[in-house]
DNA sequence: GACCTGCTGCGGGATG
């Protein structure tokens, strides 16, 4: 290696010194690449590359080089969206700096104080955190965050993906903006991820109105193999007592799985943490039929650490083959080692998703990844849908591989104003300082590259006063603004940690063991038969005070409901899914019936002459048939109930129900929308209700709650863009 | 039909 590697050599010598150790051959390309950029700490940088080995070390091996050549004490601060992660993350990272004398703390809510506080005294080495415990240790060791991050050299931020558009993402933005500031000096950071898009959206969301450098591996193609197999569910026929009959689609894919998914590893991923609870007892029980050891374990978000670290652990283990039915608890880099296929039943959430889903397949050399995709729709009969009579999930599904297969994703929705993550911060930069002024606040968080640049004093303003109205804050006659009485109360209290809001819930108790939890929501009552954990179980016991049902083995049950909204669909996607329509290909990697879905998508595509209609008289309601995205379906829809009708965005359109004036009406009302001037928020919102979606939404005013979520749901412009072509189109005819 | 993530400080009692 010594001789083709020019990076090995900056490197320190007991680096270079570990590295023979391993029988490593050389460094990986995003290594080779990044160690010169990040030796010098003196900029960001963003690696992307393929899989999550070797990123890790393309970061630490010139950090910790800097480490060890700086003055005595260095600290890097390496941030994870899981403590999953952190707990990997430390158990190669402490091998590695064992050998250079280095200290390693794990820091998250299941890390003891003792570790903690020993770091806190001497807060040198490499840091592995959340950004909850982040966000703690500002709030309560203000006075002596300076001294802890003053020697601080890097922030590494692991799956930077995963943290971009989110609220989450906007808090991270503000801890490292918080921390910068502390220290009184930029601090490099570097981005880690698979799955970036856009690289200078990422960028910015690195460092608002930053431009790191970029390290890219040009991963050599892994080829990639595709099925798509299409399932018809005979149309229900309402049984004797009344009940809906059981979905047979679901048995017939379990079989197909079961054929051909043993003896290997693999990931299935159905979409929902009940569909995961459905096939894996299908799954389960099929196994105990054909009088084989079990290879089907579940795994989401809702089953207990234990359930899922026996899934985790039967993957990574060697001895017997294991697939994880699961969501998208799986998706991240948690190591779980490589799978030889993926499962995909119905459409993924997102290309995205997929992508990172698939990048889990085909990791060994040589190996292809392998997609096998289940599309179900129901059997024709009569009156349907027209998401039936498109085929709407088959053909998305197939849009999405077709994207994927071009390397196209969403891009990373970097935009948003996130005024309650903002209210999050002024709260705790004011437990962090004991108290600061308004400009003190606004030139922190708000000042051109700060992380809520763009939103106005006037809005700032606006924003204290009402937090002053609800207790949150209170000011002082010398001007510096205190908790209120409501804001010391919610800072005091752990659950101020986290930015995003959660549902209260149950924990379901089998015989003192903890399976996992539901939503209180989803109430279950004494004698109820459910699903869970891959088991059936008859519940004993609702105990309302400590939040805990009690159940016991039992035969039969059906998976409950968890909570959960729908992933929302770009207008690339819908866009692609005409083309798929208006087209004649006929992919290859669909099976017979899939092939069939496609024939009879077109065939009605062309009967309802789509190419040239906007619109579709479905009796009560007009379906305009848009083809854009959600966020643009959801604008529109709400400029038609401005002006009184009742619409709502669905799938590749938008519904509006009729008035007296019928179809005429709505047609009307669209030639209206494009001769007038885009609306303000203000006027388009005024009768909305029920806009609060996170976690502080509930603490804004009115204008200011418009604003937000108008900035992250919909899409105006676009919607716009859509009714002035419409409106020429039918000025034209 | 429809995802996921995370969480302190302190006091009391047991244990080495």
């Amino acid at each position: 290696m010594a001789g083709e590697s020019s990076s090995f050599h900056l490197l320190d010598e007991r680096i270079q010194r570990f590295i023979w150790q391993q029988g490593w051959e050389d460094l990986r390309e995003a290594q080779e690449l990044a160690v010169p950029l990040i030796l010098p700490a003196d900029q960001d940088v963003i690696i992307a590359a393929a899989t999550a080995a070797g990123k890790t070390e393309a970061a630490f091996l010139p950090a910790l080089t800097n480490l060890l050549h700086g003055s005595g004490e260095g600290l890097i601060v390496y941030i994870s969206p899981l403590k999953a992660l952190i707990n990997d993350q430390f158990g190669r990272l402490d091998r590695l700096c064992e050998a250079l004398d280095i200290k390693v703390w794990p820091w998250h809510g299941d890390i003891t104080s003792g570790v903690k506080a020993r770091f806190l005294k001497k807060p040198e080495g490499v840091l592995l955190i959340t950004p909850e415990s982040l966000e703690a240790m500002l709030c309560n060791r203000g006075t002596s965050i300076a001294a802890v991050f003053k020697e601080a050299r890097f922030f590494v931020v692991d799956e930077l993906h995963a943290f971009i558009g989110s609220e989450r993402g906007k808090q991270l933005q503000s801890l490292m903006h918080r921390i910068d500031r502390a220290a009184g000096r930029r601090i490099p950071r570097i981005g880690l991820s698979a799955t970036l898009g856009d690289m200078s959206l990422a960028g910015k969301f690195l460092r608002p109105g930053g431009a790191p450098a970029l390290v890219e591996s040009t991963s050599s193609g892994v080829e990639i193999k595709i099925l798509v197999k299409g399932y018809e569910e005979p149309t229900a026929i309402k049984q004797v007592d009344g009940q809906e009959p059981d979905p047979v689609s679901p048995a017939q894919i379990a079989a197909h799985l079961f054929k051909v998914l043993r003896g290997s590893n693999n990931l299935v991923f159905p979409n929902s943490r009940r569909e995961v609870e459905r096939y894996t007892h299908i799954l389960n029980e099929l196994c105990e039929r054909e009088q084989v050891p079990n290879e089907f374990w579940p795994h989401h978000g809702s089953l207990s650490k234990e359930i899922r670290s026996e899934t985790e652990a039967a993957l990574k283990q060697k001895e017997r083959p294991a697939t994880a039915i699961c969501t998208n608890t799986l998706e991240l880099g948690i190591d779980i080692g490589a799978v030889k296929s993926v499962g995909q039943i119905g459409p993924p959430p997102s290309v995205a998703s997929l992508r990172q889903r698939l990048g889990r397949s085909g990791r060994r050399e040589g190996e292809p990844a392998i997609l096998r995709g289940y599309a179900v729709e129901d059997a024709r009969s009569g009156l349907t849908s027209l998401k039936d009579r498109l085929r709407l999930d088959t053909l998305q599904m197939v849009a999405m591989i077709s994207l994927l297969l071009e390397g196209w994703f969403e891009p990373p929705q970097v935009a948003g104003t996130h005024f309650s993550t903002l209210i999050q911060q002024l709260l705790s930069v004011i437990a962090q300082n004991g108290g600061a002024s308004a400009k003190e606040l606004f030139t922190l968080l708000c000042a051109p590259g700060s992380p809520f640049a763009g939103i106005t004093s006037g809005e700032f303003l606006e924003l204290l006063r009402h937090l002053g109205t609800k207790e949150l804050i209170l000011q002082e006659s010398s001007g510096v603004l205190l908790h209120g009485p409501l804001g010391e109360k919610f800072v005091n209290h752990y659950t101020f940690y986290a930015a995003f809001a959660s549902d209260e819930e149950f924990r379901i108790v089998a015989g003192g063991r903890t399976l996992g939890t539901l939503p209180v929501s989803q109430m279950l009552t004494a004698g109820q038969r459910i699903l869970f954990a891959g088991k059936t179980w008859r519940v004993e016991e609702v105990d309302d005070a400590q939040k805990t049902i009690f159940v016991t083995r039992a035969s039969g049950g059906v998976p409950p409901l968890f909570s959960g909204g729908p992933g929302r669909t770009h207008t690339r996607v819908r866009q692609r899914l005409r083309e798929l329509l208006r087209g004649q290909e006929v992919p290859a990697f669909l099976d017979v019936t899939a092939r069939k879905f496609l024939r009879e998508a077109r065939d009605e595509y062309e009967r309802l002459d789509l190419d040239n209609k906007v619109t579709l008289d479905q009796g009560n309601e007009v379906m305009l048939l848009t083809w854009l995205g959600d966020a643009a379906n959801e604008a529109l829809a709400c400029l038609f109930m401005r002006r009184g009708f009742t619409a709502m965005a669905a799938g590749p359109g938008v519904e509006v129900h009729k008035k007296a004036g019928g179809v005429q009406e709505v047609l009307d009302a669209l030639g209206d929308f494009a001769v007038e001037d885009v609306p303000d928020l203000d006027f388009l919102l005024a009768d909305a209700k029920n806009l609060a979606r996170e976690k502080w939404d509930w603490a804004l005013p009115d204008g200011l709650l418009r604003k937000a979520y108008a900035s992250q749901y919909l899409d105006l412009a676009e919607a716009a863009d859509w009714v002035k072509a419409v409106g020429q189109a039918q000025a034209g005819l």
